[in-house]
DNA sequence: TATTTATCCCCCACTTTTCCCCACAGTCTA
DNA sequence: TAGACTGTGGGGAAAAGTGGGGGATAAATA
């Protein structure tokens, strides 16, 4: 399970170090992908094949099926982690993602996110004023 | 699987490089037809063979499958790659895809898209906003 | 039928990008 | 304080993409 946050630079390659603890849950060999706040996710390869499954069920000729796996598969890159454990993003999700520098690696269970620090922290304090409204109709019973 | 976005330029011959990573999958012989959104679509042979045994399922007698079949068939050429990994796109879809130089190709799971690079552009940048939604109502349960 | 025109392929060469390796600096631990 | 680990930066080799020239084939015109 991938929890914490971690503040690391890409440099001017578009390189970026992955938190050492999350190697070795990621292991040497994953995905990345376009995430659906500007950010990008980083996924184990059996979670992505899992979301890619589903995906798939859904029929071409369905605008909005072809939007979000245009969206999500095109995004995606196979990513191998090269002797220093960094990972190489592509130019297309570093300005999706507009990340300059300073960037957040945040831990959410299932995946990594990689965000531009200004637009983390931006989408955070953003957030946080109306999360008493957000957790208001998460569940209906105790959880 | 293809997933992935990379940008190439077409010439004024028509050709356009494949993405390496693409061709071990594609093979040397595929299919090249109309896409529904003013793209390309590139499948491996047996994929296009699969769609057409749907489309044939489909009776001539509705106006809608009529029109549907046509635009797909009409628009499908065979495509051999040449030396240099260059397919030559045929006129007829050069003019619809609206190519001009600069050209996106993108995986999307079962088949790659050719796009104009200012077209992808403006439907992505479209999307973006939307994707939320989107996404919000493609599953109704966890996937 | 002969000549011209256009199209298609293949080859060569240049440029750009990508990938891999090495080196250094800061931090934490023993 | 020494050693190991983590993050950061840069250089060089290899691969991928791009553009143009030339020859073969096919279509078009006189």
């Amino acid at each position: 399970m991938f929890i914490g946050e971690f503040h690391h630079n890409i440099d001017d390659k578009g390189r970026i170090a992955i938190p050492s603890k999350y190697r070795d849950i990621l292991g040497n060999s994953f995905v990345i992908t376009r995430g659906i706040e500007h950010c990008i996710y980083v996924y184990p390869n059996d979670t992505f094949n899992h979301i890619v499954t589903k995906l798939e069920g859904l029929p071409f000729t369905k605008k909005d099926a072809r939007a979000f796996t245009r969206f999500f598969m095109s995004g995606a890159t196979a990513i191998e982690l090269d002797k220093q454990g960094r990972v190489n993003i592509p130019r297309p999700l570093i300005t999706y993602a507009n990340l300059s520098k300073k960037c957040v690696i945040v831990g959410t269970g299932d995946r990594l996110e990689i965000w531009d620090e200004e637009a983390f922290n931006e989408f955070m304090s953003s957030c946080n004023d109306e999360m008493s409204d957000i957790a208001e109709n998460l569940f209906e019973e105790k959880i």
